[in-house]
DNA sequence: TTGAAAGCGGTACCAT
DNA sequence: ATGGTACCGCTTTCAA
């Protein structure tokens, strides 16, 4: 009802060219073959196909045409004409969590790269939610739906995503994980194994023997899998399981901040270096430490994981290993692009040994309690 | 072409409830009302206006088919059939900047509070990229388009931008900036201007009398507000502007470092505080102090502005003004929704005094250098 | 209450 | 090279 009232049928108006008018109707592609004096079919041409069999008089009328009146094509009428859209759809489980939008970061700028717009949703790290969403985006017909986020153990969830996402591959999108493989889809994953187990044996060949691992719940894979690579670097540096001490908390800073705590309460015991699974919790930890009297890095060391930006601003810098986050994002869209079915591509990480960790451990016999 | 071939016209084939079939086509209104055995009217009405004027007996069938059949309606469909869409398109200068992803946190919040998805889209602070980005947005006809991001004086794409957005709404879409004010739009503003006044005042009252002021280019407002701000209450509180020390350097972290450098090698000059338009600037000048032998805190006080994450966790903590980030993304979306033509809303800002700023400076007449 | 049919803004095939 | 037109999947009159 609103779009026939005020619009010409064929040039039974004479064209104006004035803006001013406060016609609440946008410029169809119609309108502007009627003012360039040819076919719909034609202008369609002309400003998709390049010169293709349009004769460059008519395409420039048609181009002048399009921009005198400030053409922008229907995005959605072209979706349903072609039936595929040009977007490629991200879940994260948080924007605000440097974590994911530096994938995001790198989503868009693949995107883009191929033309793509990005739509973002924000799963609030709930599985549950993420179904949803993934549901509600299938609608959108994108290009390309990407998953980011860790996998938390949640079976009939699980379950769930995989049909819905088999459903929307069936239909002829596309997808790519980014997390844990395990998942029957093109996933790229962080090496996080094999990024904690080497700074563990680099953190051993530097002298330190009694260790505190700082982790996460065992739902979050991310944790479990950092916290596995670290004993199993350990052990492979022949680190007795006796040196190791764990603490289970939660995934954040004040999680750190926690554990560290309760270590310092029951009495470092000759801990010499603290592993926590990420660089927040790490942060946590050094603050908790200072506040108990103790200075990271002389009095016990402390590493991280992932090389947020802020590692190389505390005191002392912390040693953490580099997770090309952003990498991960564009590969991701090259990963689902591609017709690599069900890859799992893995991206490598680097170890960054900063002050937190300085060279020569407070050596080694000191059974109780840290230098005083 | 691909989608005429393999599915039946009207029923002509037996429906099955298998999805094994690699039909390549996905599963249409239509089929759900031939699957229910009622009109596509009659489906389209059953799946949308609740129970309006369609028997309960035959709407139970139609979704249950629906479900059956794993339907997901055609968003763009809908979209060109209602002349509406159900999103609402941002644009951020950088999604990896904290300042940004906190906004789209925010927006994100409030938007799927209304039903509505986010499209997000990265102008990486260029103004031109800007004008591109929502120029092509308005061809997905959201029913709002945020821009959040500093103005960057540019006469000309300014005007571009300005006219492309009045289009937009002159066809019935929503705006809101999240920017300084001086665009004919609704705006969000973050009250930077009052917020660095009123640490300066604080500071002033701390007992600091010698400051240096480090911003970025004058070109972007937000450093210059903060810049202006900070001065109008030394100004208020009686400190002379030959107190006052002004470095220009890069709105980013290594800006930040380089200036406190340049700082440094001049000699302090009895410089009390340095105040950095940005935490992250902060961040940096603070490293940089350290790495001159200085300790921030003690020989010269620091204090910055955002209150990002980490103003925390470096040491000393930093003194800093809050930004309500995440207030400002969903206000923004409620601004847009509102009927409030070209409002202007401030977000108020909040100081938090903090290590980095001890309350009693190194008392006052120190003309040459800082403690050694 | 229901179904037929006319759009929505485009795309792409088919003649000419 | 160009125009006519069927069609994309869905919404929404308009009669029945």
């Amino acid at each position: 009802m609103s779009a026939l009232d005020s619009r010409s049928e064929s040039g039974a108006t004479p064209r104006r060219t004035r803006v001013t008018d406060p016609e609440p109707v946008s410029v169809t592609l119609q309108d502007v073959a009627t003012e360039a004096r040819v076919s719909l079919a034609t202008a369609s041409r002309a400003l998709n196909g390049g010169s293709r069999g349009v004769r460059s008089e008519n395409r420039d009328r048609v181009l002048a045409a399009a921009a005198r009146l400030g053409y922008v094509p229907n995005a959605s009428a072209q979706a349903t004409a072609k039936g595929s859209t040009q977007t490629v759809a991200l879940v994260v489980s948080d924007v605000a969590d440097p974590y994911y939008s530096a994938i995001a970061a790198g989503i868009t700028d693949a995107a883009e790269a191929n033309g793509l717009v990005v739509t973002m949703t924000v799963a609030d790290r709930s599985p549950r939610r993420e179904l949803e969403l993934v549901r509600g985006l299938r609608g959108h017909r994108p290009q390309i739906i990407v998953i980011a986020g860790s996998r938390i153990d949640d079976g009939a969830t699980e379950r769930e995503l995989i049909d819905e996402l088999a459903q929307y591959r069936a239909t002829g999108g596309r997808t790519a994980l980014i997390s844990q493989p395990g998942l029957p889809f093109p996933t790229v994953t962080v090496d996080n194994a094999r990024g904690a187990e080497t700074l563990a044996r680099t953190m051993a060949e530097a002298g330190y023997r009694r260790y505190a691992i700082i982790c996460g719940p065992n739902r979050i894979r991310t944790s479990l899998d950092r916290c596995r690579g670290f004993t199993a670097g350990l052990r492979a540096s022949g680190i007795e399981a006796e040196d190791q001490v764990f603490i289970q908390t939660q995934f954040t800073r004040s999680g750190g901040y926690d554990a560290a705590c309760e270590l310092v309460e029951r009495g470092l015991d000759g801990i010499e270096l603290i592993f926590a699974v990420s660089d927040t919790m790490a942060i946590g930890v050094m603050t908790a430490l200072r506040d108990a009297g103790l200075e990271p890095g002389r009095d016990v060391a402390v590493a991280g994981f992932d090389d947020i930006s802020s590692a190389i601003d505390v005191v002392p810098a912390l040693t953490t290993v580099e997770v090309p986050l952003r990498e991960a994002g564009t590969e991701a869209v090259r990963l689902a692009l591609s017709d690599d079915e069900n890859r799992t591509v893995r991206i490598p990480t680097t170890v960054h040994v900063r002050a937190s960790t300085p060279r020569a451990p407070t050596s080694s016999p000191a059974p109780t309690g840290p230098s005083t």
